[in-house]
DNA sequence: GGTATATGTAAACGGTGTTGACCTGTCAAA
DNA sequence: TTTGACAGGTCAACACCGTTTACATATACC
């Protein structure tokens, strides 16, 4: 009845194994994701592509959100852009982010994630992940009073940014020039950070 | 082989009819949408409401995504938005439209809609409804320089507003005092109105 | 009356994500 | 060496989706 420490099955065979099996869908479902998107790529096309059945998608992830959010979890962009440089520049940060995405620039993965935003589950994966790997850490960074707020109306530039951008393909704000916009956007920024405390300066 | 002016088919009957069958079509999906959620409703349910066969919905609709798109065209909340009031309160319009989304107000097709956010199909369609009932309207309406610059920055505050509260229930947002919030988000919206030619303060 | 035509019906199509029953090969214990 | 347990893999099915196609029905015009 001992589970034994290294458990019953056969040596891994050439390719196989649970790690080696793990390993090949993430890699495939990765690249198919950041070519295809999300919501075009089907369980049996990444089975397919990592050559391995369907099934053991759903054995090892669960499900197809599983998988994704076990991708995110890797992917990790998010906790680095708030810790990746000084905190006098966080703002900055973000804004640069914010435009470059309007270039297409930034990973292969965000950008495919962006353009075939859809998908009740990858809605509800992505953004767990923004709210645990961004919202809340952002917050928990700023460290002061009304946190949660601020870094709430940060999130809702970028993310708004973003819609934009997806929207109307960003071609109006890339029409405009890069560096004011990015000040504008920076400005922006720097208001939802802006302490609640002080009044109108029109106030007495 | 000329097509009559009024068309072959039968009288009416009682509850039956082109006109009779589409409109019953539209009320249960409606409805239905706003109850659970575009993604939630599948055309089966939708047809089994209205007490009509699911092969109608695409005979009149093209598609579920068509449907929606005749839907949202009725609603016409986004033009009104717009031009609800004066021009020089249109910011404070859009603040508080946006905070009082945050509380829950708001008609219920687009609570609805925002809850549901998902599905290539609504994504496509909203989106679309979006940038010709908001964006471009509102640039028109600004009638300046850069105005799709502008129009586009007020949208994304105001999708991302929408965003964040779909992320994290707008709990921590809901919790801060709701006038100040509503000037934050102005403040915001106006930021977005400033010309771009006007220097930074600080700058000589 | 005959027929074109708008309306409604029923059943299928191809696709999705997911699941359960079934092999298969290897190790640990008997 | 035989046996049994079991992880890993396979296959076929399930239930559902949006959509389409072939067919029935009933009216209004010629």
């Amino acid at each position: 009845m001992e589970r034994p420490e290294v458990a019953g099955g056969g040596a891994p065979a050439p390719g196989r194994g649970r790690e080696a099996t793990r390993e090949r869908i993430l890699t495939s479902a990765k690249e198919l994701f950041t070519s295809e998107g999300f919501g075009s790529v089907s369980s049996r096309m990444i089975a397919s592509h990592a050559g391995v059945n369907v099934a053991l998608i759903n054995r090892y992830f669960g499900s197809k959100a599983g998988l994704l959010t076990e991708i995110l979890r890797e992917d990790g962009v998010f906790p680095r852009l708030i810790t990746e440089g000084p905190p006098e520049l966080l703002t900055r940060r973000l804004a640069e982010h914010i435009v470059s995405r309007l270039y297409g620039e930034g990973t292969l993965l965000q950008r495919a994630l962006d353009h075939s935003a859809g998908d009740p589950d990858l809605q509800s994966v992505y953004q767990g992940r923004l709210k645990t790997a961004f919202i809340e850490p952002l917050a928990v960074y700023l460290d002061r009073e009304n946190s949660r707020v601020h870094a709430s109306l940060i999130a809702a530039v970028m993310l708004g940014m973003g819609r934009v951008r997806r929207i109307e393909g960003g071609d109006a704000l890339r029409a405009h020039d890069r560096e004011q916009l990015t000040e504008r956007v920076l400005a922006l920024l720097e208001l939802c950070l802006a302490d609640f405390g002080a009044p109108d300066p029109d106030d007495p």
